[in-house]
RNA sequence: GGCGACGUGGCCGAGUGGUUAGGCGCGGGUCUGCAAAACCCGUUACACCGGUUCGAUUCCGGUCGUCGCCUCCA
């Protein structure tokens, strides 16, 4: 039985589908306002495993991951680089699934943009002022809080509470603080869709309660996203489905802890991101996805470059395990034990340890000239749900050992002359001139490339 | 101020009422001509103060500290 811990009554549960066998999914993509950074990485990443792991369990999983491409910060920010907010989301989105792909993160079965749901969207914003719980205004068409009588039943807050100290933005008409924008009144000069209140726009929440309601229905098993975003926006996307139908929206909320960047919070206002695009380009994706997984998908992370070393460093002893020992039947117990962990709210942090565990044992089974074959094997199914290797290699630069192929009198250049120098200094060994040999090695290392010698010669990597 | 999470060994980060997380780093060893890789051993911790208990890092209470949400945010 598959426990998760559900935000919505702060507890773990055990994880009962809609409908037997099948999972229907929705994850709250970004707003393509600007570059991916490190945390978008980190959710994308944290429930593209669930979704691996719920389909590896045998579940049929719908996977839903939104793009919110029209809302007030796209048209904010295309004002400034003076293109169009079509043109801007577009461009960004293209930066999220390059990011999403060098991740190893598995496309949705649906990705709907906000932009093309205006007509659902109005819908369901016809439906809650037909029931009582909106009312049109100025153009505006707002959400009326104190209607619905479980509002904040997600994060715990008491609308009364949240009063005290609301502001109000200049130029919004509601009757309420709390109350919030379903579809805005287009201002001169903004992008507009006509609607029965007039030319406006759709507000933040409205689009995932549409779009979510459109393609998984009432009471879908699981609603994801950042911890973030449990206030306001998963509250009020709560509100409008469940005020609309009548029926709970999710079964089971899950919410992603965020990344730090020395000890606060990555956030593009405060200025304080690491952007994904640089670091894939640099190193790949799969040390990246490692970090990730290291941690509980519900724990803050600390990002830091030293931090992704580290991991770089765990994840060559894995991929030096996989080139050694080729996989067979995967061990049985080793997959039981695998199954039983994740079973646990999506524990990857321990899966990542019996992940090392079956390493060590593969090796030292591998150095006593056994078989590890089926040790090879779990790890491949483990790695696989993962989804460590479907994420980008660092890249295979090869190392500049120009210097050192002049030294020895090597003509050849790139690899071709780091294999020459190998089998300079295997001759030399093989005539136990030693130090020629290792004057080579060190020389070689002085350039970033490590030398190894195994029972079939000599490999290299680089440092 | 309200709501919530968390404080673990040099660093990151799991977990448990009494018995080895794991990774990285560091020290020693095996192997090797020497290295590297791999393996073995060591570095062995749970913020502080009370309480419950035969026994608490693990449960309860308090103190201190950190972080998140309450405004856009994965």
């Amino acid at each position: 039985m598959i426990r998760v811990y559900n935000t919505l009554t702060r507890r773990l549960e055990d994880f009962e589908t809609r409908e037997p066998g099948k999972v229907g999914m929705y994850v709250c993509g970004p707003t393509v306002q600007s570059e991916p950074h490190v945390g978008h990485g980190r959710g994308a990443v944290a429930f593209d495993v669930i979704r691996r792991y719920l389909t590896w369990r045998g579940y049929e999983v719908t996977y839903v991951r939104n793009i919110t491409d029209i809302e007030d910060k796209i048209i904010a920010a295309a004002a400034e680089t003076g293109e169009s907010t079509e043109s801007l989301a577009e461009r960004m989105g293209a930066r999220f699934a390059d990011a999403y792909r060098g991740l190893g993160v598995l496309a949705p079965d649906h990705e709907p943009k906000a932009s093309e749901h205006i007509e659902e969207i109005i819908d369901l914003t016809s439906r809650l002022i037909d029931r009582g719980l909106a009312y049109a205004s100025d153009g505006d068409v707002y959400f009326r809080v104190s209607a619905l009588e479980s509002y904040g039943k997600l994060s715990g807050t008491r609308p009364e509470e949240l009063r005290a100290g609301y502001r109000i933005e200049v130029g919004e008409s509601k009757i309420d603080p709390l109350d919030f924008a379903l579809w805005k009144g287009a201002k001169p000069g903004e992008p507009y869709w006509e609607s029965p209140w007039g030319p406006g726009r759709p507000g933040w929440h409205i689009e995932c309660s549409a779009m979510a309601g459109k393609y998984l229905g009432n009471g879908f098993d699981i609603h994801g996203g950042g911890s973030d975003l449990i206030f306001p926006h998963h509250e009020n996307e709560i509100a409008q489905s469940e005020g609309a139908s009548g029926e709970p929206l999710a079964r089971y909320w899950l919410h992603n802890g965020m990344v730090n960047l020395g000890g606060e919070k990555m956030s593009k206002s405060e200025g304080r991101v690491v952007d994904l695009a640089t670091i894939l380009s640099g190193r790949g994706g799969q040390a990246m996805r490692l970090l990730f997984l290291r941690a509980h998908y519900r724990s803050p992370i600390e990002y830091s470059s030293e931090l992704l070393d580290d991991a770089e460093e765990a994840l060559s002893r894995l991929v030096r395990f996989r080139e050694r020992v080729a996989p067979g039947e995967p061990d049985q117990a080793a997959l039981e034990r695998f199954r039983e962990i994740m079973d646990d709210d999506f524990s990857t942090p321990e899966a990542v340890s019996l992940m090392f565990d079956l390493v060590r044992e593969g090796n030292r089974i591998a150095d006593a000239g056994g078989d590890a074959a089926s040790l090879a094997g779990a790890v491949e199914e483990i790695v696989a749900v993962l989804g460590i290797f479907d994420a980008l290699p660092a890249p295979d630069e090869i190392p500049d050992v120009s210097a050192v192929a002049e030294r020895f009198g090597v003509t050849s250049s790139g690899a071709e002359a780091i294999e020459d120098l190998i089998e300079m200094r295997r001759v030399a060994r093989a005539e136990r001139r030693f130090e020629e040999a290792d004057a080579i090695r060190t020389a070689l290392e002085g350039a970033g490339v490590q030398l190894e010698d195994g029972p079939d010669g000599t490999r290299w990597v680089r440092l």
